[in-house]
DNA sequence: CATGAATGAGCCTTCATTCAT
DNA sequence: CATGAATGAAGGCTCATTCAT
């Protein structure tokens, strides 16, 4: 792995455990194996790794809803579901500590949102990628016709959004088991006849 | 008003404005109207005077959820739902950029966990409140026996949180009808019959 | 006791238990029970305080200095002596931190220094004590004709000031019998014959 | 010289002149030529550099010392000692302001004991020195057999140590003549015969 | 005389960034 | 490209002193 990597990587794992407030670019350095100067032969400034950093965030859950668009029609709609609210509550997870912190330096979630504008990401992106999965579900007549999926991919993916962020708020831990069970709930409930 | 909470509105305003890495305790002491060194007269540090504005951001959020408890038995469920839901978003649009600094600050995370442990305090409290009162209507005989009450409130206020989360996050202020229709086809999903 | 004294013995043990430079007003009026706005009712500033504090120092030496005047020609030289090595001991011993402090604010020191020369006070007074008095015994042939009086008295007040300086340095608290083992060895090597 | 110790001058020239109390990081950056940042590339904090500057003071002292050890059997005892007490003489003269004010500072008082406790060193070494000479001396019969050689140690460093305390309290500068003066009737009192 | 909130100057320290090697 | 000493701006905080009550 190129030296550039190695710092993005580090610099995640200081976010991760110390806070943005108190990553700072000795403790990046140290992280990465090599001297403050280093970084700056990589990147222009500290915003720039940070903005780096989070540009990797999501990566995993943004595959897994690549990939669920060809899983339309196969399987079980529920079971699809299934596997999308467990990756998202995972990845939410991980990375609700990075992104929330971007509200503390309203510049970076400026350059953030013009970075992700541009390239037509973002957070709501996901949920865009449900509603589709399941517009092309109803196509093939495997739901209601009368459902709203926008709706529903909203209450699913803000259901998960907001538990992992009250797990991480409150300093809990859930075992893989806790999280199939809250997401068993939660699309039993949006799907009550299963 | 006495200069504490002068000082604490101070300090809501340039945190909202600044964010928490740019909030000062020179530009509190600005935005307040007294010098630096008063600050020290009512906080102990900067540290609490940001707790001390964190605590009175839950304050309004579980206002509206104590009042919730009241209605149980009036007007529609539906209606008290969307009140609940309308309210939540604004509470948690109003207050996500504060709350998710905090995230910035493990230390402060720490110390604000342990406040509102010892009061029994929370933002997981919100939907234990509406888990609560869905449980009165049930009892009443205003919902279906087989709902599950608390997966009901974790999609409910799940897809606001989201919501309130990626319009601050994407910078985009909602009108008050906005909200409407997005907390309408939520409710009309969760509750299919209306 | 009036306010004044009141707030000198508070800070006297305010500078002794903390050190001069972690004396605070806010200590001071705190240990006498006061605000801090009395203090400035009895004293103009902070300084005065601790010149006023100085000024006390060593008061039981000076004492035991006079009236060892008196003593000239009663009991025995050795006695006499002895009882003025261990009071200076004792006296150097707590009286030393404080004085020692002066050096870290030369200003304090220079406006001390003018303070004792005006009153013709000062701790070089103690060693021209002791002189005065030996003298007196010379005169009365109970000591040897050739003594240098003034050699005799710096030999002794000197050994007893480093070696309480000492003790302090290295914080030993000293037995009253450590204090009679030492001062004997030094009269005895001072007057061989006893 | 790196900057390290000439920062340690600096700050030692600062100490000697303005006193510990008004000696700030920022006039010893401008005393030693560079930023206040630069400080903290060379020492952790402000006592760190004042403990250095500290040790550097005894180094002196305990110079003179050991070369006197070297001397026994040499030339006269008188003139070993005249040596060793006019060294003293100079050397607590030199460093008596500044090893003073640490009484100002209980916590550095305590960290420089710990530090000396743990190699060995401290001013009462010089007093045993003196011992270790004068045991020599014994042993090779040049002084009686009869003599108390620690309190010889003792009373002759203990004048030298008030007499320099004194004379930087009172602010008086003494001219070499007459520190000869001052031991000379200091040692004449204590070896009579000559 | 007593009070204690308000003050503001000044202190120590941190930290992102630069640049000569 | 790598280094790490040097920088200097800025931050949080302390504290002696004042003054209206």
């Amino acid at each position: 792995m190129d030296l550039k990597n190695k710092i993005a990587e580090a610099a995640e794992h200081v976010l991760l455990t110390n806070g943005l407030a108190k990553t700072t670019t000795k403790e990046i350095a140290r992280a990465a194996g090599c001297s403050e100067g280093s970084l700056y032969n990589h990147f222009r400034n500290k915003e720039d790794i940070f903005l780096y950093v989070l540009r990797g965030q999501l990566k995993n859950l943004m595959g897994t809803l690549t990939s669920l668009q060809s899983l339309a029609g196969k399987e079980t709609v529920r079971n699809n579901l299934e596997q999308v609210a467990l990756s998202a509550l995972e990845d939410f997870s991980n990375s609700m500590s990075l992104i929330c912190s971007i509200f503390s330096e309203p510049d970076i979630l400026l350059r953030h949102r013009e970075g992700f504008t541009l390239r037509n990401e973002g957070p709501h992106r996901a949920n865009e990628a449900v509603d589709i999965y399941l517009l092309k579900e109803k196509q093939q007549g495997r739901i209601r016709e009368e459902m709203d999926t926008r709706a529903v991919a909203d209450l699913l993916l803000g259901s998960c959004f907001q538990h992992a962020f009250q797990m991480n708020f409150l300093g809990n831990v859930e075992s893989h088991e806790e999280r199939i069970d809250f997401v068993n709930r939660v699309l039993n409930t949006l799907f009550p006849g299963g």
